[in-house]
DNA sequence: TCTAATTTTTAGTTATGTCTAAAAAATATT
DNA sequence: AATATTTTTTAGACATAACTAAAAATTAGA
């Protein structure tokens, strides 16, 4: 097993490193706020252990093995949070540092089960993909609303440019961040779009549906 | 806020303590499965931060304080252990180490959270009462089934003489601890219970009745 | 290319929480 | 009551994971 500490170092060099073949010493500092001589030392352990390729003022990068205890860590984190924003009525914004907490309870059959009870989710409620158990991982892509395909669904993850009438509109619908959305039609008349949220269709105008982003899965 | 550690060590203290006025620095380090010597250590830590009373060679108590904290980890643990049963489908027997985890995850709107999504339970799956969170704790009340008043309900925590065949017959009617069961009458003629377990109606012989160990709650 | 600035590593320190071994106190035995 | 046994504490060591300060390597600038 690994302890909290490691799985933040391998969690944390799994996000900076989306793109890049390295991470620096002092990016990895920064993110989790700590002194680059702490991570200096950890990086060397984490090396020992053969999860991250590491060469002294070169950079690190995770090994296979480590970025799959990186996802499985991230998984845990992503089903939490579903858990808790799904279940226990949490706000989408407020689920981060208790989900922080939580990623870290190690047995495998309790996210199986926690899993099997939220009907097996594929994105959470910030709209970022939930690792699979085997490791897989969809890739993000958004979307403005008015881009889908009719019948496709997402989650509302984003607005694109929002002024305060547009964040009323979506207020007084009770439209919030985290929210499923699907697109059923675009009216030709008005572009406006038929859409189902909170399981009630209801009508977006076309201004709205240029400016919602939306986080779909790729099949 | 306190550590892992201090917590387990209060936790423990509570459970030892039942009935005695003092815990020994054996007993700690027994039940902990640590050295003495570690488990001096640490209550000299306690004391300093007055969450016990101890007195060199003299043994150990809780102080108020510390009795809260141990009472609100216990409510985490009993809470924790009720959801994994009854909402993740966990058996009774298979808990203790996850909830033994969960325990020390941190935020009161977490566990005020579940507790709501739980419907406030008064007991836990294994039959212990949880403390509500002013720190009150219902008594331990383990009757037998036969003694229950009519309506009377608790949970199967116990068999006082574990025959196999008895065993075997409580398997058949897939009857388990933790399993929560109502008595509704006692037939005058044969002394057999009509009883709810599993939301139907069943009856159960006189023997069954005298040999089922049954929690309930104090008023 | 040679120095200056930046980044990274090393060396040594600290706090937490465990351990072993030895000393001290309390309890039990004769 | 004096000694033996048990319990408990103290003293010192170790691992983890952070830190500061200084040294070394890399990168950038003139």
């Amino acid at each position: 097993m690994n302890t909290k500490s490691e799985e933040d170092y391998l969690k944390c060099l799994y996000h900076l490193q989306q793109g890049k073949k390295n991470v620096s010493t002092n990016e990895i500092a920064n993110y989790l706020s700590m002194k680059p001589s702490s991570v200096s030392d950890m990086l060397k352990k984490l090396a020992e252990k053969k999860l991250v390729y590491y060469l002294k003022y070169k950079g690190s990068s995770l090994t296979k093995k480590g970025e799959l205890i990186a996802l499985s860590v991230i998984r845990k984190h992503r089903l939490w949070e579903t858990f808790l924003v799904n279940k226990l009525g949490f706000s989408w914004s407020k689920v981060h540092n208790i989900a922080e907490q939580l990623e870290h309870v190690n047995s495998e059959e309790l996210i199986d089960k926690l899993d099997h009870f939220l009907a097996y989710p594929q994105i959470d409620p910030h709209g970022d993909p939930i690792p699979q158990k085997n490791g897989t991982i969809a890739e993000l892509n958004q979307k403005l609303l008015s881009e889908l395909k009719y019948g496709e669904e997402g989650i509302i993850t984003g607005i694109k440019k929002g002024t305060p009438s547009l964040l009323n509109f979506l207020d007084m619908k009770n439209i919030k961040l985290g929210d499923q959305i699907q697109l059923i039609s675009i009216l030709e008349f008005d572009q406006s779009a038929e859409v189902i949220i909170h399981e009630k269709t209801i009508n977006l105008s076309e201004k709205i549906c240029s400016n919602l982003l939306i986080e779909t899965l790729n099949d």
